[in-house]
This record gives C-alpha cells, structure tokens and sequence, in this order.
DNA sequence: ACAGTTTCCCGTAAATGC
DNA sequence: TGCATTTACGGGAAACTG
C-alpha cells in the first residue's frame, strides 16, 4: 500500500503547517480482554487549554474520530492512524486574543489530545492522553524557528507537557548545544560536525567563553537575538547553511571538504603559510545561505587572500559547487585567465578531491542516515496515560540519481564560473562601446570582453538612461 | 483602495482555475426610477446546465450574493462586483459523470449566470444574464490549453454562449489565425510578428498550403494534434515560446532581434553567403521553450553551420541571453577560446546590436501593452438581457526595474557559457584523472580542462560506481 | 499500465494585522 | 510606520482515476 499523502515537513516532526496535512497515530499498550467492540478514538487541537495561554487558537479541520483496528503486524495491539488531519486558525475569539505578546509564534506551544472511553465487566473507562508539545506555523519560512523550539524543549525538559515552557526557558551547556548541532548535521546532511568545526561555532556563539564546555548558552542567544552587527539569529544562519548543503553540496559536504566556519582571521593563519593556490571552502558570515572559496597567492613576497562573492542556492542550482571550483578563472589585467584554486587546504591536489565529484548530479541519494540516538528524545513515546502511547507518523521521501547522456545534434554548453581582478589603479578605461566587428581571435580576448563587462555601473546607467 | 487579491491569471480572462480567487463585475445599463431599496444579485456557476453536457461540475464556494451599489465614478449606474469568488468541483455525482468523453477539460465550456429580481410600480421584474463561456481547470500547467480555447471561440463565433462550440469546432482562415498570434506576441511579449516569421509560423503549420491565406486550420491541427514527430501541438510550442519571451527574452524580443521561427534550411540559405561569424537566433523546433543561435563558419572553402544547445528557462534564469551572446565562447582543439558570434543577421555588429542589452536585468518593465483591437473580442460586453452586462475584471502587476551595485569585499564572479567543439578524431585521450598539482598558468589551461569536463559518460560512470 | 487530470505543498511575494 | 504573521498562488511533482 502506498502513503497517499506525506505528513508536514519529513523529518520535522512536531511542527504543523496549518492548511498542511499531517498523520498521527495512537496506540493501546495493553491488551484489553474484550475487544469485540468498535473502540473509537477523538482527537481533539489544544483540549482543555487553560484560557489565555495561546495567543492562537486552532482546530482540526477534518474528519477527528476514528475506529481502532489491530495492528498489521499483529503483536494484538489495537491502534489507530489519523490522515489527512488539517489545522486551521480560529479566527475573531471573541475575549482574550494575543495575551502572550512576549512569545512569537514559534515559542507557543500546542498539544494533541486522544480520547476513547470503553466498558468492560459492567465498568467504563475513559482513555486520554496527549502529544507532546506542538509547534503551529503558517509558512514554510517559520520552519527554522520553529524547529529550534522543538529541539530545545526536547533537549533541556522531559516533561511531557509543559507548555509554557519558552515563558522562561531554560538555558543549555555548550556541551548539549553543539551535540545537538552536530546532530543536525549528521541527520539532514549525513555528516555530523567535527572537533573543529564545533569549536569554530562555538567561538562565534560565545566569543571568549567557548572553550568552557559548560558555558550555558541561553534560548535567545540561540535563536532570537541577532548576531551582533548581522540581521538574522545564530540558529537563522545555521539552518541557512544545513539547507545550502542538503540541496547543493552533499557530495563536498560528505567528503569532509568544507571547513566552513572559519573566521577571516583564523582562514589567514592557516593559508598564510601554504603553497600558493591553496584555498578552503567556508559558509558566508554575512549573507544567509552562501558558501565561498579563499585561496592564499604569493606576489612578490607578500602573502595574499582572496575570498569570491560567495555562492547561494540560486547560482548553485545552475552549476554545481564542484563545477565552479574545477571552472573557477579570474582574470587579472592583462594575465591570461588562470583557475587560481590549486589545492585543498592542506595540500590536497584540486582534482584529486574534488575529481569524483566532478558533474556529477547534486546526488540528492546516498545522504540523510536515518537515525541517530538523540532522535529518541523527539520520538519517545508520551505515557501519559498507563494505555496509549503517541507516535508522529514520518516519511522520508529519498530521490533517485539520474544521469542524463545528451544526444543531439546541438553544441553542447556549459557556463564557466569567472572573476575579474583589478589592480588598483584603474587604468585602462575599457573601450567598451567601440564594435570592432571581425574580433581577432587571440588569447586576451576573453580579458578584453571582461573588462567591459565588469563596468557594471556605466552599462546599466546606460541602459536605464534608454530605456526610461 | 488598494486591491486585495488578483484575479486568476492576469491578462487571460475567462479562465477560472479550481481554487484560486477571481472576480467578476455586473453592472445595470438602464436607470431605474426607483432605487430606494437593496437589489440583491446572486451568481450561479452553470446554472440551468442541460444535462450530461459537462463531465464535470463546479460550484461556487463562497459567498455568492451580494448587494449593488452606485458606481463611483457617479454615472448613476448600479453595479456589484463579486470579489474572492472560488470554484470548487463538485464530487461523487451519483448519476452521469463523464458523458463526453471525446472533450478534453479545457475544450469543456462552462458560464457563470446573474440574476436579480426588483419591484417597481407593483411590477415584478426579474433581470438575469450570463458570461462568455469559462473554461475551468485545476493547474496552471493546463492554461495554454485553455487560452487556445478562449481564443478559438472569440475569434470564429460572435454566439454569446454556445457550450457545445467544441463539439464540432469550426476552423479558421490562416488570415485570422495569424492576425490572432500576431496579437498574442504584442500583447504578452510587446511586438508582434512580423510578415516574414508570420510566413515561417504558417510553413510549419500548414505546409505546402501556408501560400494560400484563405486555407482552413482546424481547431485540432491548431492545439490538439501534435506536431508530426513532436510531442506537443502546434499551439502548445508557440506558447511556450511566448513565456520564454515574456521571462527571459523581453528586450532582446522587442528590438527584433530573434528570427525565431526559421526551418534549418532556410537558415542555411540565409547564412551561407553571409561574412563569417554571422547569426541568427530561433527558437528550438525539438522541444517547448528554447532559444538557439546558428552561426556560419568559413572552413578553407567549406561553409559550416554550428547551432548551439538550446538555451531553457531554467538557464536563461542563471545568465541573461544578452550575457550569453556577448560571453559565448567556443574551444576547438588545441586553438584559443574564441567568441564565434561576430554580426547579427544580416551584418549588424554583434555589440551595436547587443551593448545596450547587455548587463540589463531581464527587464520586466517596458513590455507588454496592455490593449489591442483584438482584445475587444474577449473583453466585449454579454447583452444577454436588455438590462445587465458583464465583465471579467483582470489586473496587471507590472514589477520594476531594479539594479543593484555590489559593494562587498568579495571579488565578484559571473558566469560564462562556453562550448567544446571536438573534431571527428577521437584522439587525444583526455588525462583527466592525473592530478598534475601545480597546473601551470598557460593560454591552453582552459582548453585542458575542459576536455575532461566534456567526457560526461566516463565521469558520471565512475562517480556512479564509486557512489554504490 | 497509462494518460489525462487533480491534488499536494514548497517557496516567493504580497497582503494583512498589530 | 514597521515588523510579525498570514494568505495567495505559480510551478513541479506526486497521486489519483477511470
């Protein structure tokens, strides 16, 4: 039987998108004695909610009772899957609405409720239990958020229910953070993070107290406040990254090629005493989502840096990060173009890392190892009550490869990934408008076009200036 | 006021699609004598449909009555307009589902009915009309097909409303027929066709007849019917071209600089007495929405033609295809890299013709003007009753330039489309896989790599057997 | 198995609310 | 006015359905 519809977000559980269908299941953990009668199971959206507590109020929108039936796999246990639920806001409450200006969305938190009732030998008996707590979000963009909430709650309580947790959450040692980070890590993109690079973020989280392993790191530092001088939280930029990898650089990522969270002064120290052309890879501090290349070049004596505009989903998705680092060429006046990137700091040769990587697909397969231990806490069972327990149901939808041999009588195309250099006198005014027509062919033609091209200013003034 | 919602698919009118909000207005053409009470209009989707001549039923979602008003812009006339409107279809209907089979959903016509009823002098008068027929589909992916309906039934019938008009279409003169893409180009893209690609366009539809104006297209052979060998009509290809143009190609489109509908043949006999390095540019014939430049080549003697592989949305989207014109470059065996495109069809040179485009974002502005004579067809009132007309109301949502000029510390990079051309022998053995560390910088490094970029088969291969 | 059609839902942009 | 949150819907893909 196929899975006719994936619950919110594979992999997030605990967070529901409303208008988004999600699956839940409930399970009987013990044998009832006569069970020649429908049990029937309600599920009900923030049950018996003391008033006041949610700024929002919710509902399921669909079909919330259901019949138990025993399980497939017969172990005799009764369950029930609810599909296709749907959440959707009530809107206009009357009285109380937003008395919880403090919290944002993604801080409040929500539960589940099932409820059954049964007669056996004359005495009924009522069933309940409930989720664990829920993250409610409206759009895909609150995801980040909202699964920060998910972790810390489920890193730093084990109390099943308390939803006012985020009223004053509780901080965690750096010990537990960056487990859990690596642990994202090791989930989503198959690698979990190394010595180094958790002491590289923890010196961006904490600055000097990083190498205090028992430092407490506070919910806000984590995920609310922004980076000092930046415009988006610590957590903000580190999921930018965990999603940057998992759509465009598994391969790189997997091999362990990207440092990633190095300093600008840190990267100086390690290149500055390597082979010219040596160069690292490392994520944008300043910009979400976007991962650039510092290669080290000697010019006469002195040591220099240089670091490309770095590369975002959008360019990525048109040449894949290995590509650009095999096509990579700057030009600089009057050189012949060069591709400046030589070796992978420390000394590994370029092809030699990055050979096997070479056009291959974006490889969406081989990632994502399924499980890992810290999972547990987001997937252990609620015992509520002593009868039921509460699974969120998850899929995981893993694509294939596919490598397509183009056969046509077309010339086939790539696009090269090229950077000008300027010296700084800016000499030369690039003689841009003259045709030329019959363009010698010779080995600066391609620095002559680009210095046209980089005069960015000038062009596009000229074109807005005809076209208004 | 500013306006809450678009209307389904701006610029294509009577197009409703499942789910999506429209809006739709009536309004009163006589004065009433006594208007000092509410006139209540109600809207019904197929109202009073024989039966069995739809496969599917609609109906409308939301609130559908509402109150008229006096117009703003005081003429004195009362009109309603319905906002949020929403169709959703109708399941499970018991008895006949699917009577006409041979219809496809976008050939199915539906209407939307207004009635109204007022007393005046103790006379009971009811006032009732309806649209121009609908088409109704559930994807966006379905709107060329049911833009080639709206535009077949406006352009051969003058009936206000026969839903069975595709039961037995009727066909239209090739006079017509192009009058009516012409149109299409000026209003989607900002120019029409010109005589000679409105020449190219009837060739390859009609073939041998395309001399004679007056030959008959059938509705089928227009949209229906694919192109022999191809796997999309006629239609659905030109219309992929269309919103190429309207995303990617608007400036280039609009200086005429695309040919675009030329067969191979007579782009050779075009080219082949022309100055070495002149082009053309045409739109893939092989597959929906691609753009190609064909340049010819002086060989000792041979003339050669080169075309490159079609430019696609989804790389027009990375590199704008004035960049790529300007950045294209070719590399033959052991020769330098070299642009191939020296002079525009017939003998304009390539930066006269190109300079200004170049560097301009794809400019969304200046395109698109927003009436046509034409267009009147779809938009003219329904004089159903004597009292009420009808409007399909549609906006435009016309974005603005913007350039933006990078001031980072970072070098910039842009992308350059490039080619390998091979000649027949397969000699040279590319030695990709030799790491040769310290490459050193020489005017051939560029044609080195990329004769290893290009074995595509030997690549992929080993990163797929290394992968599993 | 398959093609025509619909549903699903991410991700961007716009609208809304506070 | 600005920011937080929701709504809208195009577009690709999966699911459905005869």
């Amino acid at each position: 039987e196929k899975q006719p519809c994936m619950p919110t977000h594979p992999q997030k559980p605990l967070i529901i998108k409303t208008g988004v269908q999600f699956t839940t299941k409930v399970r009987l953990l013990v044998k009832l004695p006569e069970v020649d009668y429908q049990l029937k199971v309600k599920t009900t959206f923030d049950k018996d909610l003391p008033p006041g507590r949610v700024s929002r109020q919710f509902f399921i929108l669909t079909n919330n009772t259901k019949v138990m039936d025993i399980e497939d796999y017969s172990n005799g246990c009764l369950s029930v899957e609810f599909r296709h639920l749907q959440l959707k806001e009530k809107k206009y409450i009357n009285g109380t609405k937003g008395l919880e200006g403090l919290l944002s969305v993604t801080e409040e938190l929500h539960s589940l409720s099932f409820e059954a009732c049964f007669t056996v030998q004359g005495l009924t008996i009522d069933l309940e239990t409930c989720s664990l707590p829920l993250v409610v979000i409206s759009n895909v963009s609150q995801l980040p958020g909202g699964w920060a909430s998910v972790m810390w709650y489920n890193l730093l309580t084990d109390e099943p229910r308390n939803l006012a947790f985020f009223g004053n959450p509780p901080r965690a040692s750096w010990n537990q953070l960056s487990e859990v980070l690596s642990w994202q890590f090791s989930t989503f993109a198959g690698r979990g993070l190394n010595k180094e690079q958790l002491t590289m973020l923890g010196e961006k989280l904490l600055g000097q107290h990083a190498s205090c392993s028992d430092y407490q790191v506070s919910w806000s530092k984590f995920s609310k406040e922004n980076i000092p001088g930046k415009t988006f939280s610590f957590w903000m930029w580190l999921d930018s990254i965990l999603e940057l990898i998992k759509k465009h650089l598994l391969a790189v990522w997997n091999e362990n090629y990207i440092m990633g969270f190095v300093s600008k002064e840190m990267e100086r120290t390690l290149l500055k005493d390597r082979e010219p052309g040596t160069f690292l890879l490392r994520f944008s501090e300043s910009h979400l989502g976007g991962i650039t290349f510092t290669w080290v070049e000697h010019d006469n004596g002195d040591v220099k840096f240089n670091s490309v505009e770095p590369y975002t989903k959008n360019r990525l998705s048109a040449l894949p990060f290995a590509d650009i680092i095999r096509d990579y060429k700057v030009i600089s006046d009057g050189v012949v173009p060069e591709n400046p990137l030589k070796f992978l700091y420390p000394d590994i040769p370029k092809d030699e890392a990055f050979g096997p990587l070479y056009n291959s697909q974006p490889s969406k397969g081989k990632s994502a190892k399924p499980f890992h231990h810290l999972e547990l806490i987001l997937f252990r069972a609620c015992f509520e009550s002593l009868l039921v327990d509460w699974i969120v149901r998850y899929n995981t939808n893993l694509s294939h490869i596919s490598v397509k041999f183009p056969v046509h009588p077309y010339i086939p195309s790539t696009l090269i990934p090229i950077s000008e250099l300027r010296s700084n006198s800016s000499a030369t005014p690039p003689s841009c408008q003259s045709p030329e027509p019959p363009m010698t062919p010779g080995e600066f033609d391609m620095l002559n076009e680009h210095l046209c091209l980089i005069d960015i200013d000038t062009v596009s003034l000229q074109a807005l200036a005809s076209g208004g």
